[in-house]
DNA sequence: TTAAACTTTTAT
DNA sequence: TAAAAGTTTAAC
């Protein structure tokens, strides 16, 4: 017999194997429609194909081969692998997160009509008979919903008892190509002569005239090539659509349908810049390290023309027929970028990232499948673009590569986008450039010891000065009550000589909505999330307050939920109330914000940004978002509202995070000819990372915390592994993480650190343990994790502990 | 993820 | 005591 191996897409352990019916036409990467249980029908991918059908039980057969081609490469399949085993995961939560909606196959359920005619039924089966007899068929789901919920599952099993009616499942391809409507001459038409005859006869009439000039709009449009296809829109621009359903009508023209594309069309503008001496020489340092089959660190400071290199090595690809995967953090740097990469590349450039609807996404995947030459040869796209079938991929760029956000924290995979790129540039022999102007400690000392090219780019383009950076103290400034709202004085100055000076502020606190959290002046009680271990979150806008973690949300009373008081106050300032203070403060400066409340729309970040680049917002409030590389010629401004909540993580990657993410929005400022300016508003005004942003010493900061993280055995020194369990009982999930812990010593499987809880203890009303294992960065990391992994398997023979959910975090962030 | 098998809680 | 609600487990 022979079996396909298939990845189902479901938290499986392994793939399950079924049977391929005789002769089938089958092959890897292939789709196939499989029966999982009793009845429900699944599409997977087929992984394997072999004659060693598996000992236990009988097997399945594959009901159906949805493809004719292989959708997924194998080189996919590899990669795939590779992700579940080092990031331990299942195969098939990788295929979750790598295949677009539109080739996952929706499986429904019809209910239809059986072979028995029923006699007695009551009034509840009277109305499912009903139903599917009048409608042929009706879906599972809408008759659950016309049924009471809690019996809807009985009567509908017992009427399948009695065969009264049975139950189909049915694949559907979900995506839709789009198309457009097109107008030909039909066959008998395609001749001058015929043509010319048939429009003398219809001018002799003068009732026909408007099928004439339609006509002559056709063989003008379609200049003289009577074979051409027209889009009707096209003709109907010019002539009435009534004389094109005459002319149809009559046999002369013919409507058809034409794939397009959902992405329009751009044009190549200009030649790209030339690159300056530093830049040329960074250029060929890049090539030297590529030679010598190593990724590259391009080390450049911030507005020293990255882009300009990456544009120069995207062109030779593209010369050369290659693909190039270019990795961004957020998708509002690809909003950004993709306007300035299409200026050179045109349509050559495509973007991919979760913001795409399913036909979207689709439409990529399969023009990066087919390796198509004119289109989406350059993919910008945030981590998931990763996944595309990518067939000749030469070089893959991960922008921002210190970005916290490369890593995928829920669901699984839980994948670094940086290291999977990595592991895939050197499986698909492509280069990998890493760019940075604060590069991870990872990064770095990779690149200091060899593992890593490192390149280094010191000089700003047009030799600009980096930004003055002044710290503000606050505990100075709250003695002498010269604090507005969460505006010092110096900042408040700053702002209002920016803004007369025709420049723009962008001001970075990093927490949304309005007050982080609401307090009783008379008994200090504060809201708290019913269900999670957090205090609610105050938002002006819809007036609510919101749970961060769960996304439950309660109206805030007038009174005081624990004493009664009315004297309840707003505590901190989140983005929404910063923006509503300025506006106060300095009336008649137009602001605007930029956090995920603001950017839930789909073409919202445009927006945003758009009015910012064009300069009718003067003040941009954002979280994170403002300081991801975000190019404005304008700001001359950047005003850091609260640095200490960074820096007071205790978490052992908090200061290099609050280094990157001030120097990087730091970098934000002074871009067209003058020098800007940063204001840093903290407590602890002279914390040594402060120290370092108003210096601009990145490798300070990193030679500091490489000292760090050897004394105290972190990465990359050591490897970690955090190990999390949930449950709902807070004594279990404690007693279950105490019995791991226990056992990972005994199996000598590594460090073990903990159980303790992680920051935010409880969430959605499970209770969280965590165990964090810290291995050698050596060659034992592999066996390592598969002791981690028995371990972990060993709780289901325990009837208390195997009820623990866990799940593994490997490199967490 | 799903659904059947199994266990615990709740209402009458 | 039955029904409802919640848990657990296996799937080729």
């Amino acid at each position: 017999v022979r079996c396909a191996d298939v990845i189902l897409p479901l938290a499986l352990p392994r793939p399950l194997t079924y049977r391929l019916p005789e002769n089938a036409l089958c092959a890897v990467g292939m789709r196939v429609a499989v029966q999982l249980g009793a009845g429900k029908v699944y599409t997977g991918i087929v992984a394997r194909i072999h004659q060693h059908p598996p000992d236990s039980g009988t097997l399945k057969e594959v009901l159906e081969l949805v493809d004719e081609e292989p959708v997924v490469t194998p080189q996919q399949i590899a990669m795939w692998e590779w992700m579940a085993g080092y990031y331990m995961c299942g195969l098939g939560e990788v295929m979750n997160a790598a295949l677009p909606a539109g080739l996952r196959l929706a499986a429904e359920s019809w209910v239809e009509h059986g072979d028995v005619v029923p006699e007695a039924t009551d009034a509840r089966q009277r109305m499912v008979l009903d139903a599917v007899l009048n409608n042929g068929r009706m879906r599972l789901a809408d008759l659950q919903s016309i049924l009471p919920v809690s019996s809807a599952r009985k009567i509908l099993r017992t009427m399948i008892a009695n065969g009264w009616i049975r139950i189909q499942e049915t694949v559907e391809d979900t995506y839709k190509p789009k198309e457009r409507n097109m107008i030909g001459l039909a066959a008998d038409y395609r001749n001058e002569e015929v043509l010319e005859a048939l429009v003398n006869e219809l001018e002799a009439s003068r009732r026909n005239q408007k099928q004439v000039e339609a006509l002559l709009v056709f063989h003008q449009l379609a200049q003289g090539n009577l074979e051409r296809v027209i889009p009707e829109k096209d003709i109907t621009d010019k002539v009435s659509e009534s004389a094109i359903q005459t002319l149809v009508r009559k046999g002369v023209l013919e409507r058809l349908k034409e794939v397009v594309s959902r992405f329009g069309v751009h044009q190549a503008l200009i030649e790209p810049r030339e690159l300056s001496p530093a830049q040329e020489a960074a250029y060929q340092q890049i090539r030297q390290g590529f030679g010598q089959q190593l990724p590259v660190l391009l080390h450049g400071v911030t507005s020293s023309g990255k882009t300009e290199i990456y544009v120069k090595l995207i062109q030779e690809v593209l010369d050369n027929g290659g693909q190039v995967l270019y990795l961004l953090p957020e998708i509002a740097l690809t909003t950004q970028l993709i306007e300035r990469l299409r200026k050179y590349f045109g349509d050559l450039v495509g973007v991919y990232h979760s913001r795409f609807n399913a036909n979207e996404r689709t439409e990529v995947w399969n023009a990066v499948l087919n390796d198509t030459p004119d289109r989406h040869r350059v993919i910008l796209g945030a981590r998931s673009a990763l996944f595309l079938p990518y067939r000749t991929l030469q070089l893959v760029i991960v922008d921002e590569e210190h970005e916290s956000s490369f890593k995928q924290y829920d669901p699984a995979p839980r994948y670094h986008a940086r290291d999977a790129a990595i592991w895939m540039a050197s499986r698909w022999k492509a280069a990998i450039l890493l760019g940075s102007a604060t590069p991870s400690v990872e990064t770095y000392w990779n690149a200091q010891t060899g593992k890593y090219g490192y390149v280094q780019l010191n000089e700003r383009f047009g030799g600009m000065e980096l930004p003055r950076v002044e710290v503000v103290d606050l505990r100075e400034q709250r003695k002498w009550k010269s604090l507005k709202g969460p505006f010092s004085q110096p900042l408040i100055s700053a702002m209002e000589e920016t803004i007369s000076g025709g420049r723009q502020v962008i001001l970075f606190q990093n927490r949304r909505g309005f007050s982080p959290f609401l307090q009783c002046e008379d008994c200090g009680h504060v809201p708290g999330c019913h269900q999670c271990d957090v205090s609610l979150t105050y938002h002006k806008q819809g007036h609510i307050l919101r749970c961060h973690y769960c996304g439950i949300s309660e109206a805030p009373g007038t009174e005081c939920k624990a004493c009664g008081s009315a004297r309840v106050r707003m505590v901190g300032y989140g983005t929404e109330r910063i923006e509503e203070e300025l506006e106060l403060l300095l009336p008649g400066v137009t602001t605007a914000r930029l956090d995920l409340d603001t950017t839930r729309k789909k073409k919202a970040y445009q927006q945003i940004l758009g009015e910012f680049a064009d300069g009718k917002v003067q003040v941009l409030v954002g979280t994170q978002m403002v300081t991801k590389g975000l190019d404005f010629e304008k700001v001359g401004l950047v005003g850091i509202i609260g640095a200490d909540a960074m820096l007071n993580f205790q978490d052992f990657r908090a200061h290099e995070r609050a280094f990157q993410l001030m120097a990087q929005v730091a970098g934000r400022a002074g871009r067209s000819g003058m020098r800007g300016s940063v204001i840093i508003q903290a407590y602890k005004p002279d914390h040594w990372i402060l120290q370092r942003v108003m210096q601009h010493d990145t490798t300070g900061v990193i030679a500091q915390e490489l000292l760090i993280r050897k004394n105290y055995r972190y990465p990359p020194f050591v490897r970690m592994v955090r190990v999390v369990l949930r449950h709902k009982q807070a004594e279990l999930v404690k007693e279950t993480a105490r019995h791991l812990a226990a056992r990972l010593t005994a199996l000598d499987a590594g460090e073990v650190l903990g159980p303790n809880h992680p920051p935010v203890a409880r969430v959605m009303d499970q209770y969280h343990q965590q165990i964090i294992l810290k291995l050698p960065a050596d060659h034992t990391l592999a066996p390592r994790k598969q002791v981690l992994r028995s371990a972990i398997s060993e709780l289901q023979y325990n009837t208390q502990y195997r009820k623990v959910r866990v799940h593994v975090d490997v490199d967490p962030y």
